[in-house]
DNA sequence: ACCGGCATCCCCAGAACTGGCGATGGCAGA
DNA sequence: TCTGCCATCGCCAGTTCTGGGGATGCCGGT
């Protein structure tokens, strides 16, 4: 069976091109074809295709939103986004909003076309570029401050205790040591962070957990 | 000029084949192969590859340490894992300690050599359910709890500014307010997220960007 | 017109935290 | 051996939070 397409696209001479090329290709079929968000979000659910091709760039709301409110409604159906913009803000975007591709426009159209196999396979077909970006988010692992390495062990574990809203004596039952145990420990995580408050600390000590592979755009 | 690889793989055979194909293909070029994670940190460096095949399962140290520790010596140089392991943990650590590719070890020759063509271009080739792995660590993104939807605007800004570690006071003069407004919607957000202290209510906070995109494997 | 939610302000008391000042013993490195 | 770091404990004063009780005005929906 041929891989049923959707395009979601506003210039109509592209939109036309991509039709024509999905339907003139063994195996793949186009089935819709829509030039607006609104539109799309009426129709496809209708259509039901095993692939849409989104635009971002779309008049009224934009391609990532309309990718929000459709995926939920059709689960089995992949969202490749075929667009110019390289930048992360877009790409961890589209993704983060149920795409599952994230192609460039430019891409020569035997490349694209494997990309609808791809991504109805089960895989992520993403342009090179694209690809390196995504994979960059996992390795700006801000190296652990000098700060948080000098903590002690035992420091370390009243920080985690900290971070989960425990009281002093809380933690001090947790750890089985007393109250004043933890007032000192705890002075000394915060000479050594450099803060003056348990918030502070906590939000440095999440931070740190944080960055290692955060959604904010950041290469 | 070809692009020059190197292999880290313990096992003879599957080294011998990988080293066969590389060296038999126009562009390619074997320059060095090793047996063990030892031995390619203290001889990888001295050849400079442009590309390095790296097995993950390798006696003594494995391949994640290995690439951790080489590619801060070899900023210019490629690492893909080729590896039979297709869980999100040694992917996610493989790509955080600086691997750029991950390839599963049945890969067909044909591809594996566009892989190191790709990543040399500056792509970041992965099997095709590897990359979907990694798209949808974007797409975890739990659903804003029902809690911290229903908080204010106003509310939202005041928790921000809290978890920044400000005082009542300091976010009473960041927001142009009394030390008793903030105070009181800092009442009703605890209300709202049912937390008794400041570091909750930032733990749960921080907590939700967090879980929007976060390291440890989840899928 | 009324009610609910929001944002703004006020007072008060008790609990919790912050930051000084100690102290002891253990253990590892110079 | 002596010095430094760690973990454990103590006291005390001052500050900040927490959680009650109010209040006003605005706005939007029924």
């Amino acid at each position: 069976m041929s891989i049923a397409v959707s395009i979601v696209e506003d210039d109509a001479r592209v939109r036309a091109s991509l039709a024509r090329l999905i339907d003139g290709s063994a195996g793949y079929r186009c089935i819709s074809n829509h030039s607006s968000a609104e539109d799309a979000l009426r129709e496809i659910p209708k259509f039901r295709p095993d692939v849409v091709l989104m635009d971002i760039n779309l008049p009224g709301a934009n391609g990532v939103e309309c990718v929000r409110q459709l995926k939920p409604q059709l689960p089995g159906t992949q969202v490749i986004m075929l667009t110019v913009y390289q930048n992360t803000e877009h790409i961890f975007n589209a993704l983060a909003a149920g795409a599952t591709g994230y192609m460039l426009k430019q891409t020569p159209p035997p490349e694209l076309l494997s990309a609808i196999k791809e991504v109805h396979a089960g895989g992520s077909p993403m342009s090179g570029h694209i690809a390196r970006k995504i994979v960059q988010s996992f390795q700006n692992t801000a190296p652990l401050s000098a700060e948080a390495q000098s903590l002690s062990p035992r420091e370390a574990e009243v920080l985690d205790l900290l971070a989960k809203g425990f009281l002093y004596k809380e933690i001090g039952e947790a750890m089985k040591v007393s109250y004043a145990t933890v007032h000192t420990h705890i002075r000394h995580i915060y000479e050594k962070l450099h803060v003056r408050s348990r918030t502070e600390a906590v939000a440095k000590h999440l931070g740190q957990k944080q960055s290692r592979h955060e959604f904010a755009p950041r290469i």
